[in-house]
DNA sequence: ATGTTTTACACAATCGATTGTGCGACACTG
DNA sequence: CAGTGTCGCACAATCGATTGTGTAAAACAT
């Protein structure tokens, strides 16, 4: 190995300084080279040539700190969720990534846990760090984070959960639950005369939550509609995580001696505490009754019982909160995207034949 | 709105020069007082108290890419991995990320789509961020980036896929594959007599990544073990797309007229594939079949069927990935974290207890 | 040969923070 | 009261790239 490598791999990175020394010209010629500005400031092609060739020989990549100091633009967008383990969320992340690769953008995606406070520091971060722009998902305190943006002048969209001093985008959290109550209300109506007849319930989520109370909203519209009296109890608001909803569906079960004859599930991980429970049911037990889940998970589709989910489009939403950005569009409007009703793929062979 | 805030939110953003001007101090007091030394530097109290109050009230946040350029250090640390929208990969990601925080540093997450040339393009944008070390999760060619972060004296480790020219830290690929053919084959010694006698299949991957050739071995291994003669068309590798697996398990079932005794799904993906082809099989076909997927998801282990999952442990990994940056170890040694078998929890009453 | 353009660069200021050094003012010592 | 310290800060160089401006040399025109 040359000197020269060892030194410059045990010295600090190859800089247009050094690119410009190694063969004779200026840094400002180098970097013109480098940042394809050359033309214009008519630099010899010859001259272009030979620079990036020794920059090549060298491993040249510029310091995007430095530039994004000179430029006052880092190249980098932030995007905040609450977790990277979720499929909704890390589906968001992805469109994101992908739609930020598309315009030589380097996405950054930080996870807040949920928590207020280290959501503030993470969008003070992301300031600091100078990104071009930050979409902001499933927010729990949206108004002060618009604050912090707004003194920085930072452009941001609201993604999921909305807020009221910068452009959303959600998902129409009223349209999806009303259909999927639909779903899982409509058998109650076929079943009317028949000796089995409780309720449908709506478990998991905070009441106050945005998401959860336009849900929350639209079960109580369709199942008032279909007739039955709505009753206070049927909406069991019990947080999102898996043993808060198992507990609650025990006690459920428990209280009225049987499984609902529907059941609204508001997240996945609500779901996944709830079946921790159904596994102690025997089969029987789902045979007069219809489950949906407002999320997507494939194989929550071909359980044993058949099972409604809503799938978020996220890519849409994406897309839709990039527009925004180009747009200028910094007016708290609203856009809704629709979500999808997915229907159960359960090995019920001649029951459910839904699937494509 | 006071002009100044006006201006300043039309302008660029607070700096330590506006702050030294405001406070009637100098650039380098402030930045002492903001960035924590002013102690060191015998500034007074009151002066750092009047500092602070001053920024509090302009909302003044560091720039951090002009600390990142004088410093050489950006405080941020990157990770790359395929696709977010994979549950081991957003666990690693989300592991990734909280340990970062614990050290005050800024995540960067970027996702590669498992293309050869974007992954390159990518951690070449992340060298020119200065990110002060990277993992890299899942790479398709390891030595290459070891390369490029060789010559930009980048401390690296590998995660899940071994590279050659940094240290690795992987899942015991061999023994959990070990452990998952045991269970999905043991069943078939007991039905030694009976007239139900096919082979164990392993299905998905490509034989030639890394972790799918280890546990092919281990699963050859088993097979063979059993007194159950191996032969080569058990391996089914066709890729980790739903798409491919779905056609392959439809092929494979026509061909031996059922399903096979035990099947061992490669990855999620792999599995999801296979679900829709089980979708139109009676309940029947799994009476005489046991199924084993490396990777976990919970709604899989509720299925109709039981399914024998693998959980990588994600944090474990991503723990001792931490360890070898600190210490430092730039050799090429692979540490293997141990995988957890993770039993089914389907409604079958009495037949499945190992739930806790 | 002289004046005018054009070419092909080099120079130097700049972005915002960090940090080694310099220095006036005050306290203290003998 | 001269000498020595200490305190509390200000100054200025620096990190690596960008970019407005200046200017030799070559090309061209007269």
């Amino acid at each position: 190995m040359p000197a020269s490598t060892q030194l410059r791999s045990k010295n600090r990175k190859t800089t247009i300084y050094d690119l410009a020394r190694i063969s004779g010209t200026s840094p400002s010629t180098v970097s013109a080279v480098m940042n394809g500005s050359w033309r214009e400031r008519r630099i010899r092609e010859s001259t272009a040539l030979n620079i990036k060739q020794v920059a090549a020989k060298h491993g040249y990549t510029p310091n995007l700190q430095a530039r994004g100091l000179r430029k006052a633009r880092s190249g980098m967008v932030g995007m905040i969720i609450p977790v990277h383990d979720n499929r909704f969320f890390a589906s968001l992340g992805q469109s994101f990534e992908n739609h930020a690769r598309e315009r030589d953008l380097c996405p950054v995606i930080a996870s807040t846990l949920r928590d207020p406070v280290e959501e503030i520091r993470i969008v003070k971060t992301l300031i600091s760090y100078a990104v071009e722009f930050l979409f902001i998902a499933g927010a729990t305190n949206p108004d002060a984070l618009s604050e912090l943006c707004g003194a920085a002048n930072l452009p941001h969209v609201f993604v999921d959960l909305p807020g009221k001093h910068a452009p959303s985008v959600t998902t129409n959290n009223y349209l999806g639950a009303e259909l999927l109550t639909r779903k899982i209300s409509a058998p109650n109506k076929a079943r009317k005369n028949s000796s089995i007849k409780t309720k449908t319930y709506f478990l998991g989520g905070n009441a106050s939550d945005h998401a959860t109370a336009q849900r929350i909203a639209a079960f109580t519209a369709v199942i008032s509609e279909n007739g039955d009296k709505f009753e206070a109890d049927q909406i069991i608001s019990c947080g999102y995580s898996p043993d808060k909803a198992a507990t609650a569906i025990k006690i459920l079960c428990d209280r009225i001696g049987s499984l609902p004859s529907g059941l609204l599930l508001n997240s996945l991980t609500v779901f996944e505490g709830v079946m921790s429970h159904f596994v102690h049911l025997p089969a029987e037990a789902f045979e007069h009754s219809t489950i949906g889940c407002y999320d997507y998970d494939p194989f929550a589709t071909f359980l044993k019982f058949p099972v409604h989910m809503v799938r978020q489009n996220s890519d849409e939403m994406i897309a839709r909160a990039y527009e925004l950005i180009e747009r200028k569009v910094t007016d708290p409007l609203v856009i809704e995207v629709q979500a999808e009703l997915i229907p159960p793929r359960t090995i019920h062979k001649g029951r459910y034949r839904e699937l494509g």
